[in-house]
This record gives structure tokens, sequence and C-alpha cells, in this order.
DNA sequence: TGTACATCAGTGAACGCGCGTTCACTGATGTAC
DNA sequence: TGTACATCAGTGAACGCGCGTTCACTGATGTAC
């Protein structure tokens, strides 16, 4: 079955998008080929026809989950006050929402402990497109005028959520998983909105 | 060859301790029976003699390592002042060789998407060891007077500590994951030292 | 315009490997006589 | 006290399964004539 040439192009497309969803839900690792290439419409062997190995996979998913995270950060920008943007950040990563709906959610908790046994180009994507990430939440941000300082307490208030949510989602019972995210937005709002 | 009575469960507790330094090296899922019994100088087959299941090591493995901290809470709760005994923590848990030695460093950070997959009694006995852990942890700092502010804000210490090293961990290059490490000190002494 | 051929995205069986688990067997030592 | 037997912690081969990867094949469509 010969396709029009853009085809590839939009199948490959399809292929990393499903990966990005499917790795955010269950890991890295934990994600198989056959469950991308499934979740694509697709059946496992034709993987290797779009891309060399599960590695490159990994690189060009990751990338993509931080891409579409961009939209959130201008939902955050357009607030007008830095307590007002650390607010919308705050309850919208410690959203009962967020911790349930992983698949749509943060990369970075997703693949927290994955992300240190990556090795060769999914490795150095995922620091690029981390480190990236995180120039351009202090931009959107905005928490301090000195440009050092406002780097130190972004990166410390995106530490903060990504450790209470990973707290969150351990937690056996739902209430105490609910407690705990309560717990953090209270600190945190405390912290960072006046 | 039949042992005195005594030595089963001193093999099963060597099994235990192998399992808790070979979970927080390389993970809960990626730590092959095999490896903890080659570990524990024995062969792999002799370890159903021990334990009903993987499952079952795991939920043991775990609280022994909660129970392990213990030693180093101690430490914090001599210092004298609030501030001394944040510092004692911060500088600890985001200390180089804390980020480089997993093997008899925090659970929490070794198996935090690990967690989310547990089921059964590994699950309950990890979930139960953490919030025994907080509750040691809320007591050793004594950061307020008040109890359920104390109980917030070890909290979110703990969450940040687990936020900042997982990027330490994760950073592809030495320079970037020592800077890393060394904002969030910086942040975190500001926020608890005084 | 119609026909034969080439292309190549996608299919599905197969392979090798790691891992959790099972099981028949071993052999040193405690115990019964 | 000496001997035969029972015990059982530990061994190592084997099994089933999931997963990354390979590969011979398919068949609809673009292209050359």
């Amino acid at each position: 079955m010969r396709y029009p040439a853009a085809h590839k192009v939009t199948t490959r497309r399809r292929i990393v998008s499903a990966a990005s969803a499917a790795f955010r839900e269950h890991g890295l690792e934990r994600t198989g080929v056959d469950e991308v290439m499934r979740r694509a419409g697709l059946t496992h062997g034709g993987f290797y026809a779009h891309f060399r190995d599960k590695s490159e996979l990994v690189a060009e998913a990751c990338t993509e989950a931080f891409e579409g995270a961009v939209v959130n950060l201008e939902r955050i920008a357009a607030q007008p006050t830095p307590a007002r943007r650390a607010r919308v950040l705050i309850d919208s990563y410690l959203s009962r929402h967020h911790r349930d709906n992983r698949g749509s959610g943060c990369l970075v908790v997703a693949v927290a402990t994955d992300v240190g046994r990556l090795t060769g180009s999914a490795r150095s994507s995922y620091a690029r497109g981390f480190a990236r990430h995180l120039e351009r939440l202090a931009a959107a941000l905005r928490l301090s005028d000195d440009p050092a300082v406002n780097r130190d307490r972004v990166t410390h208030l995106m530490s903060s959520l990504v450790g209470a949510l990973l707290f969150a989602r351990a937690a056996d019972e739902p209430a105490r998983s609910d407690a705990l995210l309560e717990s953090a937005r209270r600190v945190l709002h405390h912290e960072f909105c006046r």
C-alpha cells in the first residue's frame, strides 16, 4: 500500500504523540514499542521503518512532551503579578486532575527515575528539554528582577512541585493523597503568593 | 547441608539487606531476584525458600530502608536550633556523596516512580514506612511549635529535597548537576536556616 | 488513455534475552536407635 | 558411643512471558512505457 509522500511524516508524528502520552502514563521502561504502535493504530513490526531504535523514540517523545508544556506557560505568563503567576502554576500542578491524568501531565515526574538510566541522545535530549523548560518557566513566572535569584527560586519551586506530586501519587489511600496535595499547596502559597 | 536453627533467620536478613541496597541502586523493577541473591552470596533458586514472591521482599526491604534512616534523624535531632537541624538535613541530603551513592541513600528518591505501580502488601508497607518516616523527621526537626505547621513545613522540605536530588541525578553534565545541588541548598538555607 | 512494473509503509512470525517462578536434586548435620 | 536415617537450606536447570529487534512478505498506488 503505497502512500502519498506526506503520509510517512504524519504517521511518524502520530507515533511520537502516542509515545509521549504512553511514556508519561507508564514510564519509559515499562512502555513497550508494541504498545506505542498499537496506540498509533499500527503493528509493532513497522516501528523500525520510522526509528533506528526505541532510544530514538524516547529522545523525540521527551522533546515533544516539553514543547507541549509551553501552552501552560503562556497561561501563567498572562497573569499580572508574580504571586498570581505562581498561584496558577501551583494550583494546576498540584490539582487532583494532574495527579490522576498522567498521560497528559508533566514528563519530569513521570520519568523521574527512568531518566537517570538513559544514555546517548535520549539522555541529552531529555537534559536539553528540561533545561530549556526551566528557562521558559523562569521567563514565564518572573518571580524576581534579579535573573539569578529568579532562576534559583523557580528551580526550587519546580522541585517542590515534582516532589509533592510524587508523594501524592505514591500514597495508597485517596484521603492521604488529597491531604498531601493540599498541604503542599498551602505551604507553597505561603511561600510564593505573598 | 543442614544448618543450625538460627542460620535461616540470619540468611533471610542478609537477603533483605542486599535487596535494600540493590533496590535503591537500580530501582525496584530493574533489580532482579538473581542479583539480590548474588549479592547475598547465594543462587537465585533458593530465594523462594525465604519469600513467597518478589513483592514480599520489596515490602521488607522498604521497611528496612526506612528503619535504616533513623540513625540520620538522631544526628539531626541532636542539633540545638531549628535552623541548625534543618541545615544538617539539607547539607547531607543535597551532598555530592548522597547524589553519587544511591545504594546507601534515600529510598524515596530511588523508587519514586516505581512505588506508584506497587500493589498489595508491598504498596502498603511502603506507604506506612514513608508516613512513619515523615512523622519521625517532623519530630527530629521541630521547625515549629505548632504540630500542624511543623508537619506541613517538614513535608514541604522533604519534597523539595527529593525533587532537587532527582534533578541533580538526572543532569547529564557533572557541572550542571553540581550547580543544581548548590542552587537548591542556597534556596533552602534561605528558607529554613534563618 | 491503458497496462505492467517498481516502490515502500505496514504486517506478523520469529529470535534472543532477561526475569519471576518452579522443581527435582544434593549433601551436611541433627536426631533416633 | 557409634551408626543409619531424616531434614531442609541451598543448587542449577528449566519454563513461560514480555520486550526489543529482525526480516520475508504484502498489496495499494505512483510512474514509465
